[in-house]
This record gives C-alpha cells, sequence and structure tokens, in this order.
DNA sequence: GCACGTACTGAACGCTCATTCAGATAGCCT
DNA sequence: AGGCTATCTGAATGAGCGTTCAGTACGTGC
C-alpha cells in the first residue's frame, strides 16, 4: 500500500495531466501552421493531439483561449531559440551570418514563417495577436542592433546609420520570408541567407 | 447592346444593376480591408453596399465567389494605377522617387497594406488567391526592374546585380509596409519612404 | 393587354462548429 | 470503505452564417 504515492503508479496515464496538455499546445500549433489562424478547428486541435474536443476545451477555455496559449509558447520558443543560437557563435560576424541562416529556416520556432504570416495577419484584428507579434519583432530587432553594435565596435563593420540598418535588415529578412513562406518560384532557403547577407555586407559596409 | 434605347426613363435605379453590383464589389474590398477575408461575411458586404444578403448572392454567386471578384477588380486596379502614375514621371531617377512614395501609400489599390497582409495569408490556403499575389508581385517587380535597367542604361544607376537589386528592393518595401500595415509605433509612411529611397541609393549605388 | 425575364428582397433552411453538460474513471484523504 | 477532486469523454445544445427560395416589382417584346 505505501506504494510511493507520488505521482500514481502505473496508470495509463503517468503524470498525464501536464504532458497532455502540452501535447494539446503542440498541436496547436501544427494547426495553426497548416490550416491558419483563421482555419484552426476543435475538432483538428483534438484530432491532432489524439484527444477529445472535451479536453481541448477543458485545459483552455475556449478555442481563443487554446490559440492565445499556443501564441506565447511561441513567444517563448523563439526568445529560447534565438538566445540559445546565438551563444553559440563567436564574433559579430559569425552571430549575424548565423542571422541570415537562423531566418533561412532553422530551429523550431524562429524561421517558421507561414506562421510569422498568420500572425501579422492576425494582430491587424486581435490585441493579444499584435502584442505577441510586436514584442517577438523587438527581440528580434533588439537581437540584430547588439550584434550590429557589437561588430561595429571591433571594426567590423562601419554602418553609417545603425538604427536604418537595424530596421532595414529586418525587414529586408520579413519581405524575403514572405516569398519564400509562399513557395514562390525563385526563392529558397539558401537565396534567401544569401540575399540577406549581401544586403548585411553593403549596408554594413563590411570590408571584403 | 448597342441599342440606343438606353435605360430607361426614371426609375428608381436608372440603369441600376451594374451600378448596383459594381457597388457591392468596392463593399467587398472594403469590408475585407477592416475585417480581412476570414471575417468577412456576406452580411457585413450587404450592408456595406446598402443592399440585401439576396443580392450579393445573385450577383456573384457565393461569398467565395464575391471575394474573388474583389480580388481581380483590386489586380487590375493596381495594374492600372502603376502603370498610370508611372508615365506621368520622367525620368527612372525621377520613377524611382516615385515607387518608394507609392509604397508609402498613395493611390486607391496600391500601397493599401492591409489588404496585402490579407492576401498574403490568402494565399496560403486558397490557390486563386495565390495566383492573384503571384501576378500582382510579377508585375511590381517588372516595373522595377524596367526602371532600375533604364536607369542603369542612363548611367544614373549601377547596380551590382539588377535581379538581386530587384528582389531585394521589392522585399524591403513588403517588409517595411508590414510595420506600416500593423501600426508599428515608429514607423511612418514618410519614414518607410526614406529608409527604401536610402536602401535604393545605397543597393544601386547612385552618385550622390 | 399579357407573358416573360431581370433585378431584387426577406424569410426560412440546414449545416458547421464552439461550448455545455451529464457522466465515467481513478487517485487521494479520513 | 466512502466521499472528493481532477481528468477526461461523447453527446446534446444552440448560435451564427451561407445559401435557397418563394415572391414582388418592373421593364420589354408580342
Amino acid at each position: 500500500m505505501a506504494k510511493g504515492t507520488l505521482s500514481s503508479s502505473g496508470s495509463l496515464s503517468a503524470k498525464a495531466p501536464e504532458e497532455r496538455r502540452e501535447r494539446i499546445l503542440r498541436a496547436t500549433v501544427d494547426v495553426v501552421r497548416t490550416r491558419g489562424f483563421a482555419g484552426a478547428r476543435v475538432s483538428d486541435i483534438a484530432e491532432a493531439a489524439g484527444t477529445s474536443q472535451g479536453l481541448v476545451l477543458y485545459h483552455f477555455r475556449s478555442l481563443a483561449g487554446a490559440l492565445d496559449a499556443a501564441l506565447t509558447l511561441l513567444e517563448d520558443e523563439f526568445y529560447d531559440d534565438l538566445a540559445r543560437d546565438l551563444q553559440e557563435q563567436v564574433g559579430p560576424v559569425e552571430r549575424l551570418r548565423h542571422m541570415a541562416d537562423l531566418g533561412a529556416g532553422h530551429g523550431p520556432a524562429v524561421g517558421d514563417w507561414r506562421l510569422w504570416l498568420e500572425l501579422w495577419v492576425r494582430a491587424l484584428h486581435d490585441p493579444d495577436a499584435r502584442e505577441t507579434r510586436e514584442s517577438l519583432d523587438r527581440r528580434w530587432r533588439a537581437a540584430l542592433r547588439e550584434v550590429i553594435a557589437e561588430g561595429a565596435a571591433a571594426g567590423d563593420f562601419d554602418p553609417i546609420d545603425i538604427d536604418s540598418a537595424v530596421i532595414r535588415l529586418a525587414s529586408l529578412m520579413d519581405g524575403l520570408a514572405i516569398q519564400l513562406a509562399l513557395e514562390d518560384a525563385d526563392m529558397t532557403t539558401q537565396r534567401l541567407a544569401d540575399l540577406w547577407w549581401d544586403a548585411a555586407v553593403l549596408e554594413l559596409r563590411m570590408p571584403r
């Protein structure tokens, strides 16, 4: 009897609740990725998570609640991914180079441009989404600015105006990414990374 | 149709049908602009057009039909606006300068970036929209390329690689426009035009 | 005049979907 | 054991919305 007490012995779902919740969140992100915010149904999420519709509504209070939770999950992961990824690189040039690749689509949250597009449009109509995307954008730009400032201080870059350089390079990434997300015939991850890098070379007046 | 006779005397709605249809189309665009594709309801359109729901479905066969029609209206107007606007300008430099302003939001169809965002996301899921946006993009980029080529031939510009310059400048415009559409605190039409123009100066190596 | 097609309306129909709810199951506490 | 709560399910509910439809008004051709 004493039995561990703890989290149950060998029940069907072990310490299920948290894990289940997590699964549903992941499923929500997946559904948004494929069906879009507008096309996401509770039944899609339930099916993707392998649970009942009821449970989705039990854990989050509504469909909107699940979507919001997915949004903040994304936000957190984006930040973690970005921070970790950049820490691995050594100098400013390496970091910037790495950012070009990040945009081209690595990591689970960064570079998932379909999701980004969806977020932008949702931000047009939903205040929560607006805040999330603003926060994401701020973070991304702050990281970019930091790398550039670091490089400028080290003499690797010589931008005419840091503020403008940051905005332009961040915007260019977004613009290029649209074509990637929409599967434009002549846009690949490689091409995106190259185009962006060349722009950075120009913009930051990097010595050859 | 030629037949004179024209439309009757002074009935309530004069030669209404065509005018009515047009009004509904405009209303559809308006609704998409404010509510988005996903949020557009037949009743919204009817109300905005000052007609009954029935009539919307009578002229277009379905809600999707109305949205599609609005899409092609947009496409046509975009093209006309662009062509007319650019013809008014004299040299390549003037034309390019004017394109910066166009992006910043003039003309009824060009520069309406909220609509653009909506179109992009719709293109993720709807083949018709995908084609429309591809066509719009192609036209815009073709115009840009023409201006740049013209300027390069005249010695006003000296781009390292025209293809890359076109893609980057077009993408940058899209990226900057996102911030404008989302009403980012530090993005205005003026700033967009300036940022883009400066990038063009850099990218096309314009002599001061 | 009368039939007829076009333009148009408002009410009704039926379907999809989020949300609610009445349980079922199983651990936990006393 | 017997309640109590957290977790979970499948069916029922009901609202919202696209589409259909029966009907009105009106101009045109005969």
